[in-house]
DNA sequence: AAATGATCCAACCGCATTGGA
DNA sequence: TTCCAATGCGGTTGGATCATT
C-alpha cells in the first residue's frame, strides 16, 4: 500500500476549492497517474491525485487505475472460458461482481458487470423472462453453459490441430453423440448465428447469437423440455 | 449520405464498510 | 466508543460507436 516516501499533505485551501475534473480521462492525466502510482504505490488516492497535480477526486483516480491503467488489466473480448466461469460464478455469488472478478485474473468487476448487463440481460429480455427467474436460470444451466463448453471444446481441438472433422460435425456430436437437439437449435437460429465460414467452420460466437426462439416457433418450455429430456437420455 | 435506433463501456453516484485517531 | 476520511462495491448514466433504415 503506502510507500515510505509519502507525497505531501493535501493542497492548500485555495487549491482544494478548485473544481474537480470529471468525464473521460486524457492521455496526460493517465500519464500523471501512472507516474505517481509508480513512485508512491496504490492507496491514499486523494493524496495521490493532489500530488500528481490531477484535478480529479481520489475516487476517480482509484477507478481509473483499477479499471484501465493497472498493468495486469486484461482487455478485449471475454473468452468462452471466461463466459462460462462468469455464468457459473454468478450462480454461486449473484451480483457480487468483485467476488466474481477475483476468479478472472485481469478482468475488473466493472467489465464483468457490463458483460452481464449488456449480454446476459439482453438474452433474458429476448426470451421475455425475468433474469432472476427459474426459467432463465435453467436456460443458462441447460442450454447456454453446455453450448459454451461445446465451443471451448471445438476451439481447443482447432488450436491443437488434432481435429480432422469440421466444427459443424463436432457441433452436433459433442454434447451427446445421439443428440441432434443442439444442432437443430443452431440451424433454426438467425443466419448471423451459426454461419458457416469459408473454411467450413461454424462461427458459434456468443457475440453473434440471437435467440429468437419464439420467433422460430419455439417456446422457452419447448426448448427446456426437449433439452432436459435430451440430456437425461 | 443522413437519420435513427441499438449497443457497449467508461465513468459517476450513493451507500456500506473499514480503519485510524 | 465515536467520528470521519478513505476505500470498496453495485447500480446507473451518458456519450461514442456501430447497425439499420
Amino acid at each position: 500500500m503506502a510507500s515510505a516516501t509519502e507525497p505531501p499533505p493535501p493542497s492548500p485551501p485555495g487549491e482544494q476549492m478548485e473544481e474537480l475534473r470529471r468525464g473521460p480521462w486524457t492521455v496526460e492525466e493517465d500519464l500523471l497517474l501512472v507516474q505517481v502510482v509508480a513512485e508512491h504505490g496504490e492507496g491514499r488516492w486523494n493524496a495521490r491525485a493532489s500530488h500528481a497535480g490531477l484535478k480529479r477526486s481520489g475516487k476517480s483516480c482509484r477507478l481509473r487505475w483499477l479499471n484501465y491503467l493497472r498493468p495486469d488489466v486484461r482487455r478485449g473480448n471475454i473468452t468462452a472460458e471466461e463466459q462460462l466461469l462468469i455464468l457459473e460464478l454468478h450462480c454461486r455469488f449473484g451480483n457480487r461482481w468483485s467476488k466474481i472478478a477475483q476468479h478472472l485474473p485481469g478482468r475488473t468487476d466493472n467489465e464483468i458487470k457490463n458483460y452481464w448487463r449488456t449480454r446476459v440481460q439482453k438474452h433474458a429480455k429476448q426470451l421475455r423472462c425475468d433474469i432472476d427467474s427459474k426459467t432463465f436460470q435453467d436456460i443458462v444451466r441447460f442450454v447456454w453453459m453446455p453450448r459454451l463448453l461445446e465451443r471451448i471444446h471445438v476451439d481447443h481441438d482447432r488450436t491443437i490441430g488434432t481435429s480432422l472433422i469440421t466444427a459443424s460435425e463436432e457441433h452436433s456430436n459433442f454434447t451427446n453423440p445421439n443428440s441432434t437437439v443442439v444442432q437443430v437449435r443452431g440451424d433454426q437460429r438467425d443466419d448471423k448465428v451459426n454461419t458457416e465460414t469459408t473454411n467450413g467452420d461454424f462461427a458459434i460466437g456468443y457475440e453473434e447469437e440471437n435467440w429468437d426462439i419464439e420467433q422460430d416457433g419455439w417456446t422457452i418450455n419447448d426448448l427446456l423440455n426437449e433439452y432436459k429430456w435430451d440430456i437425461e437420455n
